[in-house]
DNA sequence: AATATGATCAACCGCAAGAGC
DNA sequence: AGCTCTTGCGGTTGATCATAT
């Protein structure tokens, strides 16, 4: 066993082998790599592969510890690696990143390709401790972080709350992270909230004022485009024009723990009160409203996944975008933000274009001061402009000979939604309701409920049993040891981004075992979110949820498509009939069959 | 020029999940 | 079921460089 000393991290003062430990008589290495290092740690996997980093000190007799050879690897030596400054549109995507998942920098990382966790983490507490210093917000105003939307009323009872549920280890796990997400967003979110104790050497401020700053009256207020408040759960993207970043990014992640046990978690809240104090007290738009925000909710991932496999979609991946919805930037609000008197490090870096690579296939993004998004601001064009990846951008020769599905998870791209987004314009959109990918758009807020329901009705209908185990739905790379064909195709579309090879690019590859254990699994997480959102937004009351425990939240989406029969027509016919007479985003449970 | 401060980077740590036995 | 090992993640620390005073 390692036996690392005490005390913090942090590189040696000569440049390397400052810290030595002893493990079993091997005098394992502390502090900054050297180059030797590097091409021995480089040299291994490119012969294995990477995986078994503890391998690599005793047969190559790194003196090097596995932890730290992986760390070497996934942030400086493997192939795809972005170096140098964030790009403007990379900055901006992560703080709408930031506002949807908070520090969830390997998730962060994935929507980045040749960025690393480490990076995004640095460059978000740079960013934390300048902003906060200067008072200004985290977010720009257009934003609404997740947990900014949290009722500040329950915070505490919920973390008491939930310091008492610790019946499920896994749960257990991820309300730990959600706690500690929160305490910390706490303390710069939480205006009225008393000092927190936190070390002081933390980047995390102490908490914001409202109005810490003068000049940026709408930190706190909720500007709230009602364009935005369409349906979350809708798998149709608003009117609201995407920003690159909401085509980038990809829906936050199902609640981790049970959203019924927790009502009011973090994933779904509801407005904060002192938004609104301060916003009655302090806006004086006259046009200022101050509606209740949309259920916080996403487009089943399920029915994303599908819509991949269409062969008709014009763009299979256009539907991939993001509802982002805690982040309902519209392009108008998108561009203000882009104007906010931010000392933002985005005017020294958004015109880099990683001239200085030394890996010729790393992606990078291209900034096309494309002018289809109508300027309304002095801001430089580049500003306005959207991801247009260059394909030549991608021509990958990889320095190692690394096997796809050994790359570290939290690299493993999405299926990235940037081409092409325009070819209608917004008013084309609007006119003909369509949305980004050109597809249809039911006006249903009640679209999502219609979805389950008809994945339900499918799923009935095909009787078939599934594995009910629950896979994780992170773009972690699928067993090591498995490398059937599956796990190739797997691959090829996680990685279409970055490889030129003739198998790759479309999600069609997915084998259907894949895609029918895709679509069962995010269909179990879009029901818990629905009933999520059925409990946490208090506008579903017929009391279903107050009765359901964690017991029966972890239902096999088996049952629940058993709960309809075969033919379920009726039923989202009643729920469409219900929606049109309710224009409230609910949808009553009451009104399901079998639900009662 | 010396010092202080801030920004960036790279590395460490502990913890937890998952796999394998 | 319980243990061990591996891996991954998020938080933290300290060195180094840049800039301001």
């Amino acid at each position: 066993m390692i036996m690392y000393g005490g005390g913090g991290g942090g590189a040696g003062k000569d440049g390397g082998s400052t810290n030595h430990i002893s493990d079993g008589g091997v005098v394992l290495k502390k502090g900054p790599w050297t180059a030797a290092e590097d091409e021995i740690l480089a040299a291994y996997v490119r012969e294995n592969g990477e995986g078994n980093w503890n391998a690599v000190q005793k047969n190559t007799g790194l003196a090097r510890c596995g932890k730290s050879c992986r760390l070497r690897w996934a942030n400086h030596l493997r192939p795809n690696l972005k170096k140098g400054s964030f790009t403007g549109d990379e900055e901006r995507l992560i703080i709408q990143l930031h506002a949807q998942l908070g520090n969830k920098w390997a998730r962060m990382a994935a929507q980045l390709p040749g960025r690393t966790d480490n990076e995004i983490k640095n460059y978000w507490n740079t960013r934390l401790k300048r902003l906060h210093r200067q008072g200004l917000p985290l977010y720009p105003p257009d934003i609404i972080p997740n947990h900014q939307l949290h009722p500040h009323p329950h915070q505490q009872q919920q973390h008491h709350h939930q310091q008492q549920q610790q019946h499920n280890h896994h749960q257990h796990h991820h309300q730990q992270q959600q706690q500690h997400n929160h305490h910390h967003q706490q303390m710069y979110f939480q205006p009225h909230s008393s000092q927190p104790n936190t070390p002081s050497s933390s980047p995390l401020p102490s908490p914001t004022p409202l109005n810490a700053n003068a000049n940026s009256p709408s930190s706190f207020t909720f500007h709230t485009p009602t364009a935005n408040l369409l349906h979350p759960l809708s798998p149709h993207t608003p009117n609201t024009p995407q920003t690159p970043s909401q085509l980038c990014s990809t829906p936050p992640p199902p609640p981790l723990s049970s959203p019924l046990s927790s009502p009011r978690n973090n994933q779904y809240p509801t407005l904060p009160l002192f938004a609104l104090q301060h916003s009655q007290t302090n806006n004086n738009d006259a046009n200022f409203t101050f509606p209740r925000p949309p259920p916080l909710l996403q487009p089943p991932s399920s029915l994303l996944a599908k819509r991949y496999n269409n062969a008709n979609t014009p763009l299979n991946c256009i539907n991939r975008v993001s509802t982002a919805p805690f982040s309902p930037v519209s392009r108008e609000s998108y561009t203000s933000f882009l104007t906010l008197p931010y000392p933002s490090p985005t005017s020294q870096t958004a015109t880099y274009h990683n001239t200085n690579n030394n890996y010729s296939s790393s992606p990078s993004f291209s900034l096309n001061p494309s002018s289809s998004y109508p300027t309304t601001t002095s801001s430089p064009s580049y500003l306005h402009s959207h991801y247009t990846p260059s394909p030549t951008s991608f021509h990958t020769s990889p320095v190692y000979s690394m096997k796809q599905e050994q790359l570290p998870s939290n690299q493993i791209p999405q299926i990235d939604a940037y081409n092409n987004i325009n070819n209608f314009t917004d008013n084309e959109r609007q006119n003909h309701n369509l949305n980004s990918s050109g597809v249809h758009r039911r006006s249903s807020s009640c679209s999502l409920l219609e979805d389950v329901l008809e994945e339900a009705e499918v799923l009935a209908a095909e009787g078939r049993d599934r594995p009910s185990k629950r896979r994780n739905l992170t773009a972690s790379p699928p067993n090591h040891n498995n490398n059937n064909n599956d796990n190739d195709n797997f691959f090829s579309v996680s990685f279409g981004h970055y490889d030129s090879s003739d198998n790759l690019c479309s999600l069609q590859d997915l084998k259907p075992q894949e895609d029918e254990s895709l679509q069962m699994n995010t269909m179990q997480e879009d029901i818990a979110k629905l009933l999520d959102w059925g409990s946490d937004s208090g506008e579903i009351s017929n009391g279903q949820s107050s009765v359901v425990t964690d017991e029966n939240l972890v239902l096999d989406v088996h049952q629940f498509a058993s709960l309809f029969p075969a033919d379920s027509t009726a039923v989202v016919t009643a729920t469409n009939d219900h929606h049109n007479n309710n224009n409230n985003n609910n949808c009553s449970w009451g009104d399901m069959q079998g639900l009662s």
